[in-house]
DNA sequence: TTGTATGCGTTATCAA
DNA sequence: TTGATAACGCATACAA
């Protein structure tokens, strides 16, 4: 900046405010300033600025998993909304344990953010103590409880799941498979749906969980491996994601069963490619978009002082009737 | 740390070296240090730490979509190997055009990363002129050219073209279509297939190309407009990618078409899901953790200051060969 | 093994 | 409308 200034003929200080307020500068400087920028190739140092404003611009948001569509999407909707405030997000993995989350939230905290966003709402004791220490805007997303860090968006997992075992019952399916994903949510889930359709019906639910990533494998092999062991024909079964759903469809295909009749599905996430699917998929569709903006919404009403945000904001879900089930 | 300091007994360039090289402590200083950093909450300020050192030890990274698999997993092996060095990813999207790039570009390079990885070899003037100033390495991924900014990794999309309209020949397949989305890259690749395969067949191929994001609709799309007007029967389609295909064989099933001997089709990315289908889909192999751990190992070697890395890196491709074609 | 002095490139405060 | 000065919180060089 210094530079730009003896070119331009003022200060350092003027440089700086030619960039973070315009208007305190004269046109006549601003443009010789907007000129010496220009010849320089001068960036400026953010780092810097952050360090003696205290604001760094940069919102950290820790998912469990960037391949997975239900998390980018969100965050897709997230950062757009933060990015036309100025914001920039720095963005990382977190796996689905918490002792991996609580590292990476002292890397984020090092960089000093001004506000963070979670993945769910079970974290470690020392990672609440450093969010709570950081006085900043901190949302807790995908998940719902009434006593967040600070601030949370989401829905209710057990919900979601009650609703599709009383969904369940009242199209006449006496009998249920689920197959389910290892992480913590997931597996809320499918206890939620596995206790109401056992109170409903009396008939206990078969159970397929795979520890690893879900895939359309993982949905071809829980399927194979529900059919082997247990009797479910024009039974359902409930995934814990659409792609799970996916290799479930594809795997009753290759053994000539027909969906829904044989066999019928529910999938969780209502992805895109839900409803072009043949059968079409039904599925529990979680508003992704809304999540991403609701929660952006929260951390900026927040960060610019305006009136405060609720607390803990319920988006709901949607179950979408379509031809699987 | 001058607080840590002063209850620790030592002053704050003590524990600034507690923390960044403890063998430069005693033992016991160490333990008092450590006990300190515990009752105080604190928490380093990375920011003052860049400041001060000139190394932030961040690193943008650069993708055109984040919620596009082959993108997001090539980031997690670059991701993995370059946090395992103690970097930290700082991750925008850039969408596919050059001019929203560039200010993506400028926002990022005023934290003053480390390195950064961009998508693709096609990048404004003003962008270049930035990161060749900015004096960092820079590594160009997905794409590959004699005459990159600085590092390139990646592979040739006309050659992975021309490799499939070959392998169409070869097969005896005498009539194509072409389902691609509207990216550069992508449009490269149908341009290629298109000659290869004409100038092999000299019959012309049947084109489909979609603007918006792929998706499994889209790829049903294609194929309806494709079969409504033009005459494929017994030919092959090649899709820009995974996604598309996969809409293909729900379209062709929807329709009561056998693939491969109604239609045959080829993908691009070989993604997980590519051998789960039904019928498991030929696809074009891009190795994209090998092109992640290649990036991350370039930029290592030229911030290590190592041995120098390779310009330019081709790391192939290999056509996968399944039932669908 | 530890400490002192200095500077990194900005923004905030105050004065002109 | 502009400038001088002092932080911001750390790392580096040098000294003890």
């Amino acid at each position: 900046m210094a530079a730009v200034g003896r070119i331009a003929g003022v200060s350092q200080v003027t440089v700086s405010r030619a960039l973070s307020d315009p208007s305190k500068v004269s046109p006549d400087t601003l443009r010789r300033i907007h000129d010496a920028i220009e010849v320089t190739g001068f960036v400026p140092n953010a780092l810097a600025g952050a360090l003696a404003s205290r604001k760094s611009k940069l919102i950290s948001a820790l998912v469990p998993a960037l391949t997975n569509i239900v998390y980018s999407s969100m965050l897709k909707s997230f950062s757009a909304r933060l990015r036309s405030e100025g914001y920039e997000i720095l963005l990382s993995e977190t796996g689905f344990d918490p002792a991996d989350e609580e590292r990476v939230i002292a890397t984020h905290l090092s960089r000093r953010p001004d506000a963070v966003l979670l993945t769910g709402i079970h974290h470690s004791a020392h990672a609440r103590k450093m969010l709570l220490g950081a006085e900043i805007p901190v949302v807790e997303v995908w998940d719902i409880t009434d006593t967040p860090i600070d601030l949370c968006v989401g829905f209710s997992h057990a919900a979601t799941a009650r609703a599709v075992a009383e969904y369940a019952v009242e199209r006449g399916y006496m009998k249920a498979g689920t197959i389910s994903a290892g992480d913590e949510r997931a597996h809320r889930r499918k206890t939620a749906f596995v206790d109401r359709f056992e109170e409903l019906t009396g008939s206990s639910v078969a159970q397929y969980d795979h520890g690893s990533l879900a895939s359309l494998g993982q949905g071809r092999k829980g399927l194979a491996h529900l059919l082997d062991n247990y009797d479910l024909r024009n039974g359902l079964i409930f995934c814990s994601s659409d792609l799970l759903a996916q290799g479930v469809l594809i795997e009753a295909h290759a053994r000539g069963l027909t969906v829904p009749d044989d066999i019928a599905v529910i999938g969780f996430g209502d992805q895109e490619a839900a409803a072009e699917l043949e059968p079409s998929l039904t599925s529990v569709r979680v508003d992704r978009t809304t999540l991403g903006l609701t929660a952006a919404e929260a951390v900026l009403a927040r960060l610019e002082g305006k009136d405060a945000p609720p607390r803990s904001t319920d988006i709901g879900f949607e179950i979408i009737t379509r031809d699987s089930a």
